[in-house]
DNA sequence: CAAATTATTGCGTTTTGTGCATAAAATGGA
DNA sequence: TCCATTTTATGCACAAAACGCAATAATTTG
């Protein structure tokens, strides 16, 4: 069934104006070519939907009781239309991104600033999960981009560097070990560690990077949240192996957070995609201002 | 703004589909078509609908947000439109029919039978309201066609001669006229006349026909409308002079209608249509119908 | 590695739509 | 009653768009 759109559009246009002359006007067309499309309209329809002097146009019966359906037809369409164009246009639209939770606190506030200013009106819903989860976002589709860390590729998943950052070893001032420059692998055996839970990814992580080395670690505490790792070293319970950013400056007074090398290890944060999808405008411009800003 | 509807629909059938072979097929064109018709709409919208690898079409997140709204307008398009094409082709569809209450039970139910046999399931509207209505029911649209008796030219209103009824005299079978086999209108000083409110159009016309004749009626009683005048003759409250449709055959024992002559007096019921308009099909099905029994 | 599937591109043809000039019809005023 | 004006309809020619065929490219399958 074909549908003449322009047909429609037409009638609605001159039934609204109430004559050719201004709906051609209205629709940037001679009055010729609106003759022409409701004549091509009404010959397919099989029905007059207009009755037409040379001096004025009526609606018929049929034309009055399909005029409210139509109108709502382009208008309703007029506005999905426009809502596309402008999101082409002026990268318009809502997204979604996923996040581990110590990146949506430390490298996308900046990102999300930036976006917010260039496209103000525009929402952003952030997924803060697990590495895995924030993965398993960006397979599914829930999230059009993901900012997480490395992991098994997959042929779905496209993984780019944005930034590394160093584990940190983080200790009250109180504490023997903070008043060196930097601490060692060796100092940890005297520390009191809290550990991350052995199901998080850093804690993976780490154990990999430990074991590249050949020192092993026995956690004193095991916690599931890095905010809760460094909650613990505040309050003197122990001190943590974290990367740098779980602790913004300023943000936890009395808290130290010292180089840890000999060797120092690092993570990479990589911004998550996946592999022959194309994003939507704001989501493309929201992953040219982070690679901007990082990569 | 233009609207692709072309383009919307193959987005659509691709979509649902799940690739470009099988929406040819079904919307009737070639793959190339379709290839050309979502650059076109993507190429306009300025977004990406469709990832496309060469062997599979996948929803990009633009599109993904897009689809329900765009398969809700093309059903629900074509939805409209079949119904106008049925409204056509079968003159399916409602219309509405103003007429005078004699001729609501008289004329129209033989017409309306025709009628239901003829485009079963189509629905007709009755106005069955006094002669000044009717034509103001045609007048405002409100009815499509009307059933009545002739008034003043106007501009707007074609008048078709359907039938023409003489009034009879209504009297129970024990009335001293009611053996004569026709009863002249000097017959009637003697007669307990009931007549009909002078509001009404049957009066308006009977008293400008008697007046022709130079006879002057007094009425006995006076009444509304013609079933209760017909219903007080059945009760022997007096005798009534009206349109010979009034009283179907057998439906009130009793009561006999005789000719009124000298001379014989009768009124035409027409067909009212508007000038200049269309009729919707259904309406000018019952139209003809209307017009082959009578006209 | 060959065959099959699927989307894209180049090109010629056909269809469709448009605009100009003009006709036809109806309204409104003199 | 007649004429000027307004408004829709039509003839014709041209331009643009859409389409289909054939060939191409890329990926999956057996």
């Amino acid at each position: 069934m074909k549908i003449d759109f322009d047909g429609i559009q037409a009638f609605v246009a001159i039934a609204e104006l109430g004559g050719f002359g201004k709906a051609a006007e209205q629709l940037h067309l001679t009055q010729t070519a609106l003759t022409r499309r409701i004549q091509k309209l009404e010959d397919y329809l099989g029905v007059k939907l207009l009755d037409r002097t040379t001096r004025s146009v009526a609606l018929t019966a049929v034309g009055r009781e399909f005029l409210p359906r139509a109108k709502g037809f382009v208008v309703e369409m007029s506005e999905a239309i426009g809502n596309l164009k402008d999101l082409s246009r002026s990268g318009r639209g809502d997204f979604c991104v996923a996040c581990v939770p110590t990146m949506a606190s430390h490298a996308l506030p900046a990102v999300i600033s930036d976006y917010s200013a260039a496209y103000p009106g525009n929402r952003i819903r952030i997924l803060d999960t697990n590495a895995f989860d924030v993965r398993k976002a960006v397979l599914s589709g829930q999230a059009e981009l993901g900012v997480g860390i490395p992991m098994d590729a997959h042929p779905e998943i496209l993984e780019i560097s944005l930034l590394e950052e160093p584990y940190m070893f983080f200790c009250r001032q109180e504490h023997p070990l903070s008043a060196q420059g930097s601490v060692t692998w060796a100092d940890m055996r005297e520390a009191e560690l809290i550990m991350i839970s052995s199901l998080s990814v850093n804690r993976v992580f780490l154990d990999y990077q430990l074991a590249k080395q050949g020192i092993s670690l026995r956690g004193a505490y095991e916690v599931q949240h890095l905010a809760t790792a460094i909650g613990l070293v505040a309050a003197g319970v122990g001190t943590a192996i974290l990367p740098a950013s779980t602790l913004q400056a300023g943000a936890r007074p009395g808290v130290l957070s010292i180089p840890l090398v000999g060797p120092q290890v690092q993570r990479t944060i990589v911004l998550i995609l996946r592999r022959n999808t194309t994003l939507s405008p704001p989501a493309q411009a929201f992953c040219e201002l982070l690679r901007a800003r990082y990569a």
